[in-house]
RNA sequence: UCCCCGAUAGCUCAAUGGUAGAGCGAGCGGCUGUUAACCGCUAGGUUCUAGGUUCGAGUCCUAGUCGGGGAGCCA
């Protein structure tokens, strides 16, 4: 008996073979000719197959009339051309097991629509459903383009640590890592001896790969990270988590231009892989949560994308007409507002914002000639806003350490990095994408916390 | 962290300070291949928690808890 998913049954290929299928019921209807229709779903694909169950079958009365949303079933039979709309094929059982019952009383899971806030409560079996099914199978297709998109243009997958004793890394707070009892821990005139924790000094979860990424493309070239990332900020939006996954390349021999032109590959590449490989999702995602999310990728795919120095974004602000509550000036950080106006309104395509004034960014940003920029670039797309952040590194020693002083941090801490600018120094750039955002902004969900498994937000880390 | 909003049946919501309801879901019954199936009946409530005002509180007041939206921080 050939085992095939949900998925191959529902092609028309199948069509005649005898076939066994394993999955969850979705939903039961009786018919009015005393048989019942099952539809199977097993996660292969967005749609369930039909299943139909005859009266004639043995355990039709005491079992498969009480199958409801959740009970998992093996189910033998035929695949046949369905001769009803719907669906190309479904399953004429002979044999239909049920493998594990789901009381309809208490089964939290219901064949309605449930609010996402409901959702989130029940993690553990929202993955059941035709939404967090189809943002799982999405964000899968994201995660396989990125490792296909580098691995294709030669670049090497590399991990860093995710325990850092960089207690700087310079993107914000961080979570502690240590073994010390934190009721009675070891002091030493007072403080809390660190010298006795796990590692001997203080530690933290990381906030970047970027400063070890860089160690590595410093050597072999083109490299890239794909893993989680920690930020202990107390963060509320829908936009933020504290545990999320990120894509960081770093490539020697790179300048900010390179820089902006891979990124603007990289994300069209994932943008025509999910709409090729998951069409019956994106089309779910089109009607059921935004309809412009398919329209939107394509119009990408196609346009270039706008590249606007912060100078010029400033001018284009203040010569907007817009009332903005934040007031647009060289040197302040652009609002949120500002940027959903040029990407959502002024361009209505992602703006590829670049050399920002200095005071604005993380000392190892390269700075510019003029000596108040530096080669930063965000990328923004419509909804989401800032999708992508990156830089040329600055490669001279002499003036990165100027930079870091300016920001207050300790040059000697940072030894190492510092070292690739003293042995064989090459110009070089990278930037990180944003896992959940990029997914968010595929599939139009709202609210970060629904396209990542398990999220971790301030005060919430059930599951 | 700040601002705003909310919490009532399993879910989504309604209820002028005066007997807590509907839709969906569930159970039972009906119905010539259904597909958000349809029709009928039934069951289902500590109105988030603790105080307070009142003859009387789901409704008003105070505090708290949890959730949502926006802002900041950023991916």
């Amino acid at each position: 008996m050939e085992k095939l998913t949900v998925a191959q049954a529902r092609q028309v290929e199948s069509v005649g073979k005898q076939v066994q299928l394993r999955g969850w019921v979705r939903t039961r209807r009786d018919s009015k000719g005393g048989f019942s229709f099952l539809e199977l779903n097993d996660g292969s694909s967005f749609g369930n197959i039909q299943v139909i169950a005859e009266a004639v079958l043995p355990n039709y009365e005491s079992e498969i009339k009480h199958l409801t949303a959740g009970c998992s079933i093996s189910v033998t039979g035929e695949v046949r051309q369905s001769p009803a709309k719907g669906q190309a094929t479904e399953l004429q059982a002979k044999e239909i097991a049920v493998i594990g019952r789901a009381d309809a009383e208490t089964y939290p899971l219901q064949k309605k629509q449930h609010s996402f806030e409901f959702l989130r409560t029940i993690a553990h079996l929202r993955p059941r459903t035709n939404t967090f099914g189809a943002v799982t199978r999405v964000r899968n297709s994201v995660s396989r383009s990125i490792h296909d998109f580098f691995q294709e243009q030669g670049f090497l997958y590399i991990n860093t640590p995710i325990i850092t004793s960089s207690d700087c890394e310079g993107a914000g707070q961080m979570f502690r890592v240590t073994t010390l009892d934190p009721a009675n821990p070891p002091r030493k005139e007072g403080a809390v001896d660190y010298e006795q924790d796990f590692f001997a000094k203080p530690t933290y979860l990381t906030v970047s790969g970027q400063l070890e990424g860089e160690v590595f493309a410093s050597a072999l070239g083109k490299i890239y990270t794909f893993g989680p990332t920690f930020r202990a900020e107390n963060s509320n939006t829908t936009r933020h988590l504290a545990e999320f996954w990120m894509v960081e390349p770093e490539m020697a021999f790179f300048d900010l231009n390179d820089n902006m032109d891979l990124a603007e590959a990289f994300l069209k590449r994932i943008f025509t892989d999910v709409l090729s490989r998951c069409p019956e999702d994106m089309q779910f995602f089109k009607e059921r949560i935004d309809a412009t999310v398919i329209e939107t990728l394509e119009n990408i795919i196609k346009s270039q994308f706008v590249r606007l120095p912060y100078t010029e974004a400033v001018d284009i602000l203040q010569k907007s007409g817009q009332k903005f509550e934040f007031p647009v000036a060289w040197g302040n950080d652009l609002q949120a507002e500002h940027e959903r106006y040029l990407a959502e309104q002024k361009f209505k395509c992602p703006v590829i914002l670049h050399d920002y004034p200095a005071t604005l960014k993380p000392f190892y940003m390269r700075l510019n000639d003029d000596g108040k920029t530096v080669r930063a670039m965000d990328v923004l797309v419509p909804r989401v806003g800032e999708i992508i952040g990156g830089s040329q590194r600055e490669e001279r020693l002499d003036i990165l350490e100027q930079r870091m002083r300016l920001q207050k941090l300790e040059p000697a801490s940072y030894w190492w990095y510092l070292d690739l600018r003293r042995y064989g120094t090459v110009p070089h750039a990278g930037f990180g994408l944003g896992l959940e955002r990029t997914v968010q902004f595929i599939t139009g969900m709202t609210n970060i916390r629904d396209v990542i498994a398990f999220p971790r937000t301030p005060g919430s880390a059930e599951f």
